[in-house]
RNA sequence: GCCGAUGUAGCUCAGAUGGUAGAGCGCGUCCUUGGUAAGGACGAGGUCACGGGUUCAAGUCCCGUCAUUGGCUCCA
């Protein structure tokens, strides 16, 4: 049979040659580090003989294919480590996922806790040290059942219901068998490092009304060393934690007395958002965006006309009444109402669309209490919002634009890296949306076409679509290669429809406009969270609350640092002096602690000759300036 | 909302088996007036989240509430 390899050679092989053979006759080096084998477009098991002709590609660590094999036969070790540990558990699904394994298991009575996870993971290590191998065997939809049956795993049962006769496969390992379509490793021994992380609850095939199982995470990989660096990245993730340097940093903080999710910007935290927002309404001016300010709460009829009290009402913050006449007010969970009735203000002719209406407008909604995370999730937040009625014909110029802005809002942040999921609806389950089929075509073409001309690196999904019109969400990765959900642009037909927005064609007719809602950065607080955990807390000069801090060498120049200040003051550059009774180490430390860009040092030298000592945060001192000179590098980075 | 963990000074945390609270950092005062990541001395800070209960005695044990946190579910 004939093997080709991704490098589209061809080479000749025996029929029933397996994947690990074939790496063998490559090298010896692929033979050990091979985990899996891509064969077409399935994954198999090394072990497994190749009968026909195929495409292959060997999978290693390097494949994410290897390392969910890797860590789909970890989940396999580690539930044969807790059937040694308390037997009689039940097993739901354990798979592989991005960072490690999980699986979701039933103890019955016997209570599992974090103090168990240290003899799982021995458990674990001994288990490896055996090198059992994965086997793979086919069985029938009789066995299989009859097998769980009497092992009286009811999750198992229920898996195998819903499969087909003939293709249900199991995998045995050591002492344990499991329901499972594989692919393995070879044997245990691939791994090396192991490391069980947490206890959660987990609702059996992720249904509320279900019972809540106990699923264990772990992670596992094939060197110890791996292990620590990945341990080490988890630490670095701790310390940027925006909650923490949140607080440390004093850009906002939550008190329980006001309220839980909701979040208090303090001063430090207000220059960034501001600086954020001047950007973006300077963006949006030149694009032709217009700034309106709506009330942060609006009548319940306002919500009922929207639907959205329909949908949510009964889980956002209860109607507000007024003391005599029985009015019942809501706080805004959307911009978008109050858009609507700032568009019906006045009756419009399509000579005045697109327009651009756009607001930073701060909602509440009531999230659910495990949600809540700072300023990533929470109940009060001000979001960057806009609403573009335009005519149907604009939409697909009107999304480029917005996608426009987005590419160039996230560049400027340094957010090199970033993707777009396309959300369609799902044509075969129609009844689902609203709108007509000619509008959902033209609009998701529109998007298509926005997306493909902008040559941005999305993902389709099919069903994902709002009720109300297809969607196109941003993605960006932070510094440590965490996948955020930010801005998202979508579109509406139902709110037109729902407040009755018209304009007028060029036929003298009424027209229903078509509504683009879209929030580059998604929330301010979400936004800042981000930027915080990206940047570790060191704010580009431009967002840094403080750009510059004096630090006279002792008292004796503070009158110098004050001058000093009275200039960089006066060319807006937001700057403070140390004046502490500390030692100058001292004073660099913290203001390397605190994040500050630039420092100057001045003493004797500097006074005398009307410089500064400049250092840059941690890059160090980069030497003796006059003062006019600093101002105009700086205002230059500035620029 | 559900499952698990946690809640002690502004922050980070110690406080086996119940006997009336401690460190470091920060803060204040004083000494020191210094040249590129922590100068020194002294001092002030706590209803041990809150509410009940057990006990001669509760930070410690039990119950409830609130909050935080890791997940799950949800997310206009």
């Amino acid at each position: 049979m004939n093997i080709t390899f991704p490098d589209g050679s061809v080479k000749e092989f025996d029929k029933g040659t397996s994947g690990l053979e074939i790496a063998k006759s490559i090298s010896h080096r692929l033979a050990k580090e091979a985990l899996g084998i891509k064969v077409n477009n399935d994954i198999w098991d090394l072990h497994r003989p190749i009968h026909e002709d195929s495409f292959i590609s060997i999978l290693t660590w390097e494949d994410k294919g290897g390392k969910m094999v890797f860590w789909h036969s970890s989940a396999h070790l580690m539930a044969e480590a807790i059937e040694a540990v308390f037997p009689g558990t039940k097993f739901g699904i354990g798979p592989p996922i991005d960072n490690g394994f999980y699986y979701d298991i039933d103890t019955g009575e016997q209570e599992i806790t974090q103090a168990d996870l240290i003899q799982l993971e021995n458990k674990m290590r001994e288990l490896l040290a055996e090198k059992s191998q994965y086997i793979r065997e086919d069985i029938s939809k009789k066995e299989a059942v009859a097998y769980f049956t009497e092992k009286n795993d009811e999750y198992k049962q229920e898996l195998i219901e819903e499969l087909d006769d003939g293709e249900i496969t199991l995998y045995k390992h050591g002492n344990f068998v499991d329901l499972c379509k594989g692919p393995h490793l070879p044997n245990t021994s691939y791994i090396k490092a192991v490391k069980l992380f947490a206890i959660a609850g987990a609702y059996w095939r992720g249904d509320e009304k279900r019972k809540q199982l106990t699923r264990i995470y772990g992670i596992t990989f094939p060197k110890q060393k791996l292990l620590d660096e990945y341990l080490l990245m988890l630490e670095e993730a701790k310390k940027r934690d925006h909650r923490k340097l949140g607080r440390e940093l004093e850009i906002f903080m939550i008190s329980d007395k006001v309220g839980s999710g909701l979040p208090i910007w303090l001063p430090n935290g207000v220059i960034i958002r501001e600086k954020l927002i001047e950007y973006l309404k300077k963006e949006q001016k030149q694009r032709g965006y217009v700034q309106v300010i709506a009330p942060i709460i609006g009548k319940k009829e306002l919500y009922i006309t929207s639907g959205h009290y329909e949908k949510y009402g009964s889980d956002s913050f209860q109607p507000i009444k007024t003391p005599s006449e029985g009015e019942e007010y809501m706080l805004k969970p959307m911009n978008c109402p109050h858009h609507c009735e700032i568009y019906k203000n006045k009756p419009h002719s399509y000579r005045e669309l697109p327009l651009k209406m756009a607001e930073f407008g701060t909602v509440y909604r009531y999230e659910q209490s495990g949600e809540l995370n700072g300023l990533v999730r929470a109940r009060g937040f001000t979001q960057d919002d806009a609403h573009i009625f335009c005519t149907p014909d604009q939409l697909k110029e009107e999304f480029l634009d917005v996608v426009d802005i987005i590419e160039i809002l996230f560049r400027k942040l340094g957010f090199e890296e970033f993707s777009a999921q396309i959300s369609l609806r799902d044509p075969n389950n129609k009844e689902k949306y609203i709108g007509t089929d000619e509008a959902w075509e033209k609009s998701e073409l529109a998007i298509i076409e926005a997306v493909a001309e902008k040559e941005l690196n999305a993902v389709t999904e099919i069903g994902e679509a709002a009720f109300y019109g297809p969607k196109l969400d941003f993605m960006v990765k932070d510094a440590l290669g965490r996948q955020w959900q930010l801005g998202t642009v979508q579109v509406d037909y139902n709110l037109p429809e729902r407040f009755d927005l018209t304009y007028i064609g060029e036929d003298n007719q009424k027209h229903r406009p078509v509504m683009i809602h879209r929030a580059p950065f998604g929330s301010m607080e979400r936004f800042i969270g981000l930027l915080i955990e990206h940047s570790g807390g060191d704010f580009p000069l431009w967002l840094a609350p403080r750009q510059v801090i004096i630090l006279p060498i002792s008292d004796k120049y503070i009158n110098y640092a004050k001058k000093i200040w009275k200039s960089l003051d006066n060319n807006e550059i937001r700057t403070s002096i140390d004046d502490s009774n500390e030692k100058i180490g001292r004073k660099i430390r913290d203001a390397e602690l605190g994040k500050v860009p630039y420092m100057l040092i001045v003493g004797e030298k500097e006074e005398a000759e009307g410089s500064v000592s400049v250092r840059k945060r941690k890059s160090g001192d980069l030497g003796q300036v006059k003062l006019d000179e600093f101002i105009n590098s700086i205002s230059k980075e500035l620029n």
